[in-house]
DNA sequence: GAGGGATGTTAATGCTCACTAACAACGGTG
DNA sequence: CACCGTTGTTAGTGAGCATTAACATCCCTC
């Protein structure tokens, strides 16, 4: 047979590509990264990056949604393998937790550059991101029955704004101590009741 | 005498640049502005803004200090007139949600640019977002005398992240609705006490 | 061990953009 | 009403950067 279309040794700097470029990204923004930059990051020169991927908009839609379908999926996953949703909440809270202090650079991109995406990118990554916002407010609203969507929505919202601050803010913290702190937060903020 | 070093004519477009400086910068990023925008959007050509600021990142540093400063001296007014800690975190509280409600342009700028700056620029702002952090956990610290300050310094930014997540995420909810939401939440995280 | 695809390199190419130059109009002051 | 500082315009200029072209090397398969 002849070789295969993609050479098995591409598999490796395709990964390192992607970290890179989530790495880069988080800290310049995509704008103040050229593909020089990322082609040094792994140590080739910047053109060798469209043997890999046809250009810098693809590098940024593809780690866009790989992170979205990753936390999508987390998320599905934990709430479907809960008993009750107090269980579920606590679950997608450490869930999401645990995402934001281990990949605080996927996290960042994540909030930032959804605006440099294709227009076909950024449906795919509002779809998945929208599916994940749907999976908490389900499970706030089997807690909360009282409470209408349209604020339940708005109140996952601003807890992912609250836990999607750690790549900013964790001071001198320990890793458990900042997870721990963010959970207790979380849950005071999104049980805090309407009265 | 010769007429004054600047016009009078000029401060209004000072204030226009200013304004459409930070909606542009908020909506598509600093590196995603150019000069040629903002000359349209405040009515002229790019290059008549150098008649008016040296050039594109003293516009940005303009932005950024003088948020942080209102943001600085507000949270200062507040607190000494308060009467005790928990009156005072109500109104550190309302005002930086009106801040998030009122200027959602600011807000976002804020979060995102800072890293745009001048090194001197930076230092500025950055000394007043500490004062004003600083503000904020001292109240805190009134409030829940037993826990250390690193922990208070990290629940503050984490705070900040859940009211400045608004711009991105007030659904259909009013202002007041979404005002009470934030003031509940924020509370509610703020107070989460570490048992 | 020869052929050919996969991967990489260096050197264009062409566009965008911040900033500057040269020149015009405006409007207040003597 | 002539002067001159202020503000604006249009037309460069030069740097940075994504992308492509042309050419080299590597290594798997037969």
């Amino acid at each position: 047979m002849a070789a295969r279309a993609v050479g098995l040794r591409t598999a490796g700097r395709r990964v390192a590509i992607l970290g890179a470029a989530a790495r880069l990204f988080a800290a310049h923004g995509y704008r103040g990264v050229t593909i020089d930059d990322l082609g040094r990051a792994v140590g080739t020169t910047g053109p060798a990056l469209y043997r890999h991927f046809p250009g810098k908009e693809a590098l940024l839609g593809a780690v866009l949604v790989d992170i979205s379908e990753r936390l999508a999926e987390r998320g599905r996953d934990l709430v479907s393998g809960s008993d009750d949703p107090g269980e579920a909440l606590t679950a997608l809270l450490r869930g999401h937790i645990a995402f934001a202090l281990d990949e605080p650079d996927l996290i960042t991109v994540h909030d930032r550059e959804l605006g440099n995406l294709t227009a076909e990118d950024r449906r795919r990554v509002r779809r998945l991101q929208r599916g994940y916002v749907e999976e908490w407010v389900g499970v706030l609203a089997r807690l909360r029955p009282d409470t209408p969507a349209s604020t339940l929505r708005a109140s996952v919202h601003a807890a992912f704004g609250l836990l999607n601050s750690t790549p900013h803010s964790r001071g001198s913290l320990s890793r458990e101590a900042m997870a721990d702190l963010l959970l207790r937060m979380g849950a005071a903020a999104l049980l805090a009741d309407d009265t």
